[in-house]
RNA sequence: GCCCGGAUGGUGGAAUUGGUAGACACGCAGGACUUAAAAUCCUGUGGCCGUAAGGCCGUGCGGGUUCAAGUCCCGCUCCGGGCACCA
């Protein structure tokens, strides 16, 4: 009576699949609805990694948990399927990524139904089918046709602004440019990230630090080019305020939070020498307004050539050139040494005339603020290194908080930059109405600010990280924009009824001229004439990635209907989503674009929830061995051989030391999930994936582990399916129902947290304790099956019908654990002397202080602890511990 | 540099959130079954001393709070992730 696992899981996958036992129906009588979701793979050439199947285990347990416990839930998969590699392939080989993209769902598909994950297939959803697609670019119709209420804080249909007469008065051209000034998706040059090996432009995020494309680790460059972007800016506070209600990660909130980047501060104006020109800076600390020595602008400010005077011209003017042409990241590269050039001009401080030098340089940022700051070295580190490299003077205005005198003198005489708190000095001008003297940081910003907009020379003012989103990609294997450029120059978007906008067939993949989406090719696609004669060009550009993957959650929820994006009852009913998991790769950027979207849908009526994720959960990383010899260099595990628990090199004997290291295949320690399968079986890769650790915790694979979980399995198959030790009539022995019951309300509570490493090691001490025994009631082996039903759904679909049932286990109920076996009426105590545990003592739960006291007093060890002395107190902590203090 | 995590046996990890450190599993050692191997089952397994009973030490390092610290506080070291001239 083997554990045939590959039988099992064959036959049983075969019959959900026959009877749709995950299918979903949008049963509204049933108001307990459990939405949870995983985050949908990109179907790679490569088939699954055993990372995928992490987070999708832990899902399918819920799902089936939640099934089992009268909930009606939703539980879908699909494929996030644009993306550059099958461009690519397209192009070397010619075969449309269409082509590419079914054969790598399939293989996908088959990969996920072979681990037995209990999707709902009649719901599976793909962003590359013009059906799904159809809907992206509704949304982006939306978004194109979408303003922001500053007063309401919210977006609203561009067809309810109201067009100033001013406006009007000058005319449909200057109506049109004054509503796409406020529309959340707008035409625009913008200074690009272009991967020139893979003939792409690049969002911000997708360059890395280092000055590399993420997908191709070349080095990118700065580009000029027409692009869509959306203003995702106008919902930083929205999108800020909305992280204090979710149940995410802290850690993830967090890093939204920084990435939207809201601070708090000033714009403060300064007149040139000359009268002639204002500039307005952005500043955090309008108190040290006193302590400002120079100005800075970016080098692509747009005064910046003005106020260069004819003497600085050739230096500053070559300054600037430069500064252009280097990247951002380049600029930041060279972060420690700072560069610049003066212009020549001059501003006035305004609150006390003093005259002001400005200079260009690089480390202001035009993208940020104002693109021009106040300089304020005394008490702002960059500045301070800026001063000292150009000799520009410091002039300290904060007497500092600390309680280093040594350092305290330092900061007075403006050989060390102070950016904390302090007692103003120097900070007054009578002429001027103003004095902080003596005043702390709050109090001055207060204190000048105010003065500053009495004054009309600036205003509070709060500023946000966070960047128009570019939102176009020029791509071939992308949803297409449903957009028209006129030959007047005017751009309208396709009817709603004409959508979708569909990819033509394309003989040549590769970009066009200029840096153009290879649909330029399509000529025919792209060259538009109306009835009447009209000429345009279709939009060229491709949306990116992340557009299908912003709204594919609601989508699942309807995902056939032909004439809207879902039908609003069945939003309704089922969003939010009550759980979405996956990696913490996607922290800032899917999750927040989803978010954005999300809420101008919100905004809209398209959607009743404000979030859309109500509680997420980041898996951990997969990472697997790997070995190092005494040099450190890596040895492919190939070449590696164990002995005794030691790792040695198999031609030169070295020994190697095991590390832990991410799956690569140059180290050749991929795991493959049909390999594990093929070994030990689906039920075995579920619970190895979910006893290997905490979900959330990064841990490497170890396939000894793999083995245990499976023997586990095995002994389980060959325990229950034995008939001698189930045992038809009587009732269960009363240790082992107290360990059966205490069982049921640890896998219950441990799913629930989601701590299934701990589940599983409770039912293997379960398992353990029933085999000791020998003999178990039915109800007791039935009990165990239904709790392993979530973890191992095949074996426990088997063991389910050996125990004498016709009907699938999915659909039966938790097995409720009954209280009062979990009550003890005696506990062992740890009897401790000093902190130090001496003996364990047997009293009753019901022992008082007192007696206790009395019992342990009365042992004979205790004499011996207490080596003649008294006791001077004993600690009775009920149900807990006794120590006893010498 | 800043912001988050983390560090527990030979290994992956448990520890009711201040109360018996090392559950469960792997590995290893010994044994049973077997002609043999695999599989399976049983026993042992943090380190040191000891035949044993037992004792001492022990949760990255150094302090502290407490009857009691893996858990809380202060100061470090190392590892992982994110951000990085954002004024």
């Amino acid at each position: 009576m083997d554990y045939n696992f590959k039988d099992i899981e064959r036959r049983w996958q075969e019959y959900w699949e026959v009877n749709k036992t995950f299918k979903t129906e949008d049963d509204y009588s049933n108001p307990r609805k459990y939405y949870i979701l995983d985050m949908f793979p990109y179907p790679s050439g490569s088939g699954l990694h055993v990372g995928h199947p992490e987070g999708y285990t832990a899902t399918d347990i819920i799902a089936r948990y939640k099934r089992m416990k009268g909930y009606n839930v939703l539980h879908p998969m699909g494929w996030d399927a644009f993306g550059l590699p099958a461009e690519q392939y397209a192009m070397k080989t010619g075969t449309h990524p269409s082509i590419t993209t079914a054969e790598n769902c399939s293989n996908f598909r088959r990969q996920i139904k072979a681990i037995g994950l209990g999707y709902d297939w009649d719901r599976e959803i793909n962003t590359t089918d013009p059906a799904y697609y159809k809907w992206t670019q509704w949304i982006f119709i939306q978004l194109y046709n979408t303003w922001f209420d500053h007063n309401e804080n919210r977006g609203r249909p561009v067809s309810e602004l109201s067009i100033p007469e001013e406006i009007t008065a000058k005319g449909a051209a200057a109506v049109q440019e004054w509503i796409d000034s406020r529309r959340l998706a707008y035409y625009d040059d913008a200074s690009v990230w272009w991967c020139k090996s893979c003939a792409i432009v690049c969002a911000n995020e997708e360059v890395l630090s280092d000055g590399t494309h993420e997908k191709c680790d070349n080095t990118v460059i700065r580009k000029n080019l027409k692009q869509w972007l959306l203003r995702i800016p106008l919902y930083a506070e929205r999108l800020l305020e909305g992280l204090d209600s979710l149940d995410w990660p802290e850690g993830i909130k967090e890093m939204q939070r920084n990435w939207i980047g809201r601070s708090e501060g000033a714009e403060v104006l300064f007149e040139t020498e000359d009268g002639k020109d204002t500039i307005k800076v952005y500043t955090t600390r309008p108190d040290t307004l006193f302590g400002a020595t120079y100005m800075v602008l970016a080098p692509e400010h747009p005064l910046a050539e003005r106020l260069i005077t004819p003497g600085m011209r050739e230096s500053a003017a070559e300054y600037i050139s430069k500064a252009m042409v280097k990247s951002d990241l380049v600029r930041t590269d060279l972060a420690r040494e700072k560069s610049g050039v003066p212009t020549g001009s001059f501003v006035i401080n305004p609150v006390n005339g003093k005259r002001l030098p400005v200079w260009i340089a690089d480390y202001v940022l035009m993208g940020y603020g104002t693109g021009a700051i106040m300089a304020v070295p005394a008490h702002d580190e960059r500045d301070f290194e800026f001063a000292g490299k150009f000799g520009l003077p410091v002039e300290c205005i904060i007497d500092p908080a600390t309680d280093c005198q040594e350092q305290r003198e330092r900061v007075l005489n403006a050989k060390e930059c102070w950016s904390g708190d302090g007692h103003y000095i120097n900070s007054s001008d009578s002429t001027r109405g103003i004095d902080i003297n003596g005043l702390g940081k709050a109090e001055g910003i207060e204190v000048i600010t105010r003065w500053l907009t009495e004054k009309g020379a600036g205003s509070p003012k709060t500023n946000y990280k966070l960047r128009d989103w570019l939102f176009s990609r020029q791509r071939y294997w992308g949803e297409p924009f449903p957009l028209i450029h006129w030959e007047d120059g005017t751009i309208s978007v396709v009817d709603e009824e004409d959508l979708p906008v569909e990819l033509p067939p394309l003989t040549n993949y590769h970009p066009g001229e200029k840096g153009e989406s290879p649909l330029a090719n399509a000529e025919e696609w792209v060259n538009i004439t109306t009835a009447d004669g009209r000429r345009g060009r279709r939009e060229t550009n491709t949306m990116p990635q992340w557009a299908g993957s912003c709204w594919y959650y609601l989508r699942y929820i309807d995902p056939g209907n032909e004439n809207a994006i879902f039908d609003q009852r069945k939003e309704r009913y089922w969003m939010p989503v009550d759980l979405y998991v996956g990696g913490a790769e996607h922290a800032v950027l899917h999750l927040l674009y989803s978010r954005f979207w999300h809420k101008v849908l919100y905004d809209l009526g398209v959607v009743s929830t404000d979030e859309p994720f109500k509680k997420l959960f980041n898996q951990g990383m997969i990472l697997a061995f790997a070995y190092e010899n005494r040099a450190g260099a890596k040895i492919a595990s190939d070449l590696v051989e164990e002995r005794e628990g030691k790792f040695y090199h198999k031609e030169s004997g070295e020994e190697l030391k095991q590390i832990v290291a991410k799956m690569s295949k140059s180290l050749k320690n991929v795991i493959n999930p049909d390999d594990v399968i093929e070994r030990y079986g689906a039920d075995s890769l579920r619970l190895y994936e979910m006893f290997i650790g905490p979900l959330e915790a990064t841990k490497p694979w170890d396939e000894k582990g793999v083995k245990g979980v499976h023997s586990f399995l095995a002994r389980g198959y060959r325990f229950i399916a034995g008939s001698e030790n189930i045992n038809n009539n009587g009732t269960e022995n009363s240790e082992l129902a107290k360990l059966l019951h205490k069982t049921i309300k640890k896998v219950e509570s441990d799913i629930v947290e989601m701590r299934f490493n701990t589940a599983i090691s409770a039912m293997m001490i379960l398992l353990n304790s029933m085999m000791k025994q020998g003999t178990v009631t039915r109800e007791t082996a039935s009990i165990f099956v239904l709790l392993l039903a979530p973890f191992a759904p095949h074996l426990a679909e088997e063991l389910w019908r050996v125990l004498g049932n016709n009907n699938t286990i999915s659909n039966e109920e938790w097995p409720p654990y009954d209280e009062s076996y979990l009550k003890e009426d005696s506990f062992e105590y740890p009897v401790s002397f000093n902190g130090k545990l001496r003996f364990r003592l047997e009293l009753p739960l019901s022992a008082t202080p007192p007696e206790a006291e009395n019992e342990v007093m009365s042992d004979e060890r205790t004499a011996r602890w207490l080596k003649g002395g008294k006791p001077k107190k004993i600690v009775f902590v009920k149900g807990r511990i006794i120590n006893v203090v010498v």
